[in-house]
DNA sequence: CTGAAAGCGCTAACAA
DNA sequence: TTGTTAGCGCTTTCAG
């Protein structure tokens, strides 16, 4: 048997006794189902504030198959990106009655599937965001994860299964990033690129890389980073060794470490050199000069993970299965000129 | 009856039916338990491969009466104190097998304890981090919540019975920064208060007042603030209605808010002002001015928080039941030499 | 409209 | 060692 439950806590049972009523129609009280008499509906309410019951959502869960909650799985709480989208997904979740289940697998790639399955077991659902796993990997997975969203990433689809996701046209944003520095005059550009596992670094680089062809006057390096402050911050060396008058950081925490390395180095900023970011980061704006970078609404990102999710949840086909999310250049002083050589 | 199973999850009778053996055989070898013959116990394991076996969390749960989950309900998941809470409290837990269930309570303190009654049924514990309601409210609804753990907050205990918490001493983490501000000649100093529900504001007051007492040449003048950006911002007329030389805001988002709309003011920093925050978040040494502010080790926080639960949990007494956290003064640019008058 | 009873998937006491 | 069986707390079918 299980344990045998010295435990005090009241149940069910105990209300159904006090109300004089069986355990069914107690049941149905709790749950808003009118059929059940409106007197006897009273007496089970009354008995039940007395004993201040709470019904236990576990034997519920069991007895539904469902936990109300969701999963997320996000390489690293301290990303001011992956805490957006944890914002925006738990707060949208939590107005339609559901919770978060947080799972931070610490950017290393092979926690990522034993995570998800652990969190899926547990919920009714999860979101992977920006997983590093690779393809395969993820496309192998992602079956005995359904339901899933993904954040971030999409699953080359095989046959027409779409899995529904969240994205952000990064190639868009950063050719708009570039765009705006050829109009400052720079010509000789660098990026500073972001994790070798993120899909989404391949979608600037592929991005970066058709720009680069459309326009033979325009040239980029592209130099390894990452996506932290100290990636950035590490690569200023790198960065002036590159003969370039204008930088496109993977994100804006990279783009701030290297404003700050830059300022250390005694190199001006935009005056020498121009730097672009990513994101939109609530700080951004405030960096010494203020950071110019492509803006996404990242609590909308996890907002609209959220509906993907809660459509497949409800088994109402999802008005488009993935959001797309344009981001918007937003001009600020770390963008000048470029300098005249 | 529960719902009559269409779905084709295996489970661990059709392991125990391929095996040929009794359930209560695959859940032993399932949980590691040696008293099982090892040739059995490969058959089971093979049979569990073999169908891919995942046991449910959720049968076990209510077998058990737990959860292996905890519940943490934060005021604003877009703080960045809360935000490193959050992850320290998820890392630690996790290396233990421990999960986290988040609920954010938008700063609305009515809704803290109905968030976490509903985390308290789902979870093993409730950590509440920084509760907004009263004292009054939290002193009643704890008990309820057991195992409970308290992060920057403290319950008046009536008896000797003590609620294990993370507490940071902001009394002396401010006492600190209005001694560096004395140091550096300022007598006539602001403060920039935080929310008004907010304990940790009534830390910090109560240690100003005191210090005020014990220095007559130093002056204090409080001013109506906020713990956001916004509000820090939103304050700048009112601190340079205050004909003071310092100010030392609520934290970091506040004072880089101030930081902000002085800058936009005119009034430079700390030439004419000085400024101070507290917690010492990851921006705060990339404003311009770098801020001078009281760190706090806030991953620890969240780390400690996890162990004091981790205590209730196995119901081994705490080493100490509170931990207590010193932060220590970062001296930065944005505080400097008082003006002379 | 109400109650009895059969599960949901797993664990553990007890018997064999 | 292994199997039988009685729960964990709740929902829901089915009969009354």
């Amino acid at each position: 048997m299980g344990r045998r439950a010295a435990s005090t806590r009241i149940g069910i049972a105990d209300v159904a006794a006090k109300a004089g009523v069986s355990l069914a129609t107690v049941s149905r009280v709790m749950n808003g189902n009118f059929t059940v008499d409106p007197a006897i509906a009273e007496r089970v309410r009354a008995a039940a504030a007395e004993l201040k019951y709470q019904p236990n959502p576990i034997g519920r869960n069991l007895a539904l198959g469902k936990t109300d909650t969701i999963g997320i799985v996000v390489p690293d709480l301290a990303n001011p990106s992956f805490q957006g989208i944890l914002r925006g997904l738990s707060r949208a979740a939590a107005r339609d009655g559901y919770r978060v289940l947080i799972a931070d697998s610490s950017e290393i790639s092979s926690e990522e599937s034993i995570l998800a399955g652990e969190a899926r077991r547990r919920c009714d659902g999860v979101v992977l965001c920006a997983p590093r796993m690779g393809a395969d990997e993820l496309a192998e997975l992602a079956p005995s994860l359904h339901p899933l969203v993904l954040v971030n990433r999409t699953i080359p689809t095989g046959d027409g299964a779409v899995i529904p996701s969240t994205v952000v046209d990064y190639g868009r944003g950063i050719r708009e990033l570039a765009a705006h520095l050829m109009e400052l005059g720079h010509r000789r550009l660098a990026f500073l690129s972001g994790p070798e596992r993120s899909a989404s670094n391949a979608l600037r680089l592929d991005a970066l890389n058709e720009y680069c062809a459309e326009h033979d006057d325009v040239q980029i390096a592209v130099i390894a980073g990452g996506s932290s402050f100290e990636a950035g911050h590490d690569a200023v060396d790198r960065v002036r060794e590159a003969d370039v008058t204008a930088v496109l950081a993977f994100n804006d925490l990279a783009a701030m470490g290297l404003l700050s390395g830059l300022h250390e180095a005694g190199v001006r900023v935009p005056e020498d050199i121009s730097v672009t970011g990513f994101d939109d980061i609530p700080f951004a704006r405030y960096t010494t000069p203020p950071l110019t970078t492509a803006a996404v609404p990242i609590n909308d990102v996890g907002e609209q993970a959220w509906h993907r999710m809660r459509d497949l949840l409800n088994g109402t086909a999802p008005t488009a299965p993935v959001a797309k999310f344009e981001p918007s250049v937003a001009v600020r002083g770390s963008t000048g000129l470029a300098p005249v050589s």
